[in-house]
DNA sequence: ATAATTTACTTAACAGTGTTAATTTAATTG
DNA sequence: CAATTAAATTAACACTGTTAAGTAAATTAT
């Protein structure tokens, strides 16, 4: 059946179309410039074509989420080269900061908004698998760290949160316009750094 | 002039209602929930009437920003009590955490939503008092610790920053829901306290 | 007391949003 | 070539924030 074969091609090829449109049309104007009448008139279909595509807006920003996870997995493809694992940590987490500041409406999907939480919820059978692999890739790091006496021991969930908690409180802070009215612009993502820097090396074991 | 004080006097009691419906609006169903439209059929008042005593709509939400403050601030007066200024440090960090575990809804206003901030931006010659203070009441506790010996050494601006990004970071992942697809739901919460007390416990001097 | 003016508020409208139902157009199958 | 299926569209609903224009009441001036 070559003839439904093309058509299931063509459809996936359109369904392509619209997530294309739609990662320009946000990574561009971020949240709040995106709509689905805009992607419809960027693919130039009626804004109902969409809907034969996509359930609604938030499978969209969902899969545009994904999408954000799997560049911030590649982001983070270097570290694999590191062997000492504190300073693969240490590593960790500026890449982490660096992946939220250069792009800052991923990391707004990823962990900000709403959007795709809410698909998750919607639909059944299914997982935040994109967390769930962050979350334990920083476990496992974390494990090897207190294995080799390299940290001192704690709770492993309660290190994990509690390391993730600070990147990402301070990239979220960073982000939603926190810092701009307290701390003197040039002083901003440099002082990122150094709070990271200053709990990597209170964890140290001495 | 006792007329026209009168009249400056219902005006404010009118801007006072407008507040009041949103304070009530805003707390019982969030960001989402919220609408121009829907306070003025609260106070059965036209949509075009809130113009009149309110810019726009994020002046509406700047203003109940500061009114989270304050609830904020009204919520850590008894540190005061508390005279060991590491236990306080402790004590406060837990503080932030409940706050923003039972006022969610102003938690998103005052730490995560763009709304007060757009609005800092439009109008001039205002600054953002209450993270402003949030802040420095953080930095003198922590300055506290490091004169009494207390903690370890190093840059006020990245230890606060640290500390502050740690527990934002703690409860907008709660808020956001991104701990409820991770972890299993009894034991969030007191990961997160667990996550404080253990970044307290590796901070302090031995 | 009556006319002019200011104040307070409303109606109507614009330009947008997500989404659904009904309908048309095009392609495929019988 | 007709019947059926698939794909896309038009029209509509119920919202949103916001502005311009108009109305009614209260206040001030003559």
């Amino acid at each position: 059946m070559g003839i439904s074969e093309r058509k299931e091609k063509q459809k996936a090829e359109l369904k392509q179309l619209i997530l294309e449109a739609s990662v320009k049309l946000f990574s561009e104007h971020g949240y709040d410039g995106f709509s689905m009448r805009k992607i419809a008139e960027m693919i130039e279909y009626s804004p109902t074509t969409v809907y034969l595509y996509f359930k609604d807006k938030n499978e969209i920003l969902f899969d545009l989420h994904e999408i954000g996870f799997r560049k911030f997995e590649e982001s983070n493809r270097d570290l694999l080269t590191i062997k000492n694992p504190l300073l693969r940590l240490h590593k960790m987490g500026e890449n982490y900061i660096k992946f939220g500041l250069e792009n800052p409406e991923y990391y707004d999907l990823m962990f900000l908004l709403p959007a795709p939480m809410e698909f998750i919820d919607q639909v059944n059978n299914i997982e935040w698998n994109g967390g769930d692999r962050a979350l334990t890739a920083l476990k496992g790091l974390i494990q090897e760290c207190i294995d080799k006496k390299l940290i001192k021991e704690g709770d492993i969930n309660a290190i994990a949160m509690g390391i993730w908690g600070m990147v990402h409180g301070l990239v979220s802070l960073y982000i939603r316009r926190r810092c701009d009215k307290l701390i003197k612009e040039e002083e901003i993502i440099p002082t990122m750094y150094q709070s990271l820097n200053w709990m990597i090396n209170v964890l140290e074991v001495d």
